[in-house]
DNA sequence: TAACTATGTGAGTATATTATCACATAGTTG
DNA sequence: CAACTATGTGATAATATACTCACATAGTTA
């Protein structure tokens, strides 16, 4: 059985995962690898309302994936840590990894 | 805005992301790093019902986080491939960085 | 073949997540 | 201070997810 300490740890991992798993979500975290962005630009590129774009972005601050800073009337979020960008980066892999295993079954008709 | 070929993308990353954001997977993986397990071994380690268990595995094959074989009556389950641990490696890297800035944060008391 | 074991599935319920709209708030600028 | 802009929040409805129980299925073994 799982003990008490491992049991906790699997379910701050899961909230970090969480945090990630959804396209809008990613879509912002692509977008936030070239530096921060305001609220304002993340929602006109992901192509969505603000106030949706607003409740996901404090979802990710809040997972601590993302952080944010206020200047002026803009808030700016940027990713938390690099972390975040390999994290991806591993998901694209596990993705490619797929990709190839489906190559095979098809050479194999 | 995204593109159709990029949103895509980003669903597909999300979908792989999701089938490793719940407490209970991400112990399976965990379970599963040391080689496949049966459902019934998987299911005691965790401590959860095996239908329940039986169905977020599935729900991982389906994701192609996870694969499986059938021998006599068990079904063993294993991680498709090692990006998927790595994967977890890139969320406690996360964690890490949060419980850096915990300690920042206390230091500043 | 009958009893047994491991696994998976259908149905139902409980809960969580998401998107939307209207509105509140904070800061800016004329 | 009034009009404005960017952001966030409450309420709601739609949808998705998770768990449980009972049962179906596939393979094993006496």
């Amino acid at each position: 059985m799982i003990d008490r300490t491992k049991a906790l740890l699997f379910e701050r991992q899961a909230e970090i995962a969480k945090a990630v798993a959804h396209p809008l979500r990613i879509a912002v975290l692509d977008f936030l690898k070239d530096g921060d962005k305001c609220v304002c630009d993340i929602a006109e590129q992901i192509g969505s309302e603000r106030s949706n774009v607003s409740r996901h972005l404090t979802l990710m601050v809040r997972a601590g994936v993302l952080s944010c800073r206020k200047d002026g009337l803009k808030v700016f979020y940027t990713l938390k840590t690099p972390c975040v960008a390999d994290f991806l980066g591993c998901v694209c892999r596990v993705l490619k990894q797929q990709a190839k295993d489906n190559e095979k079954l098809l050479a194999a008709l």
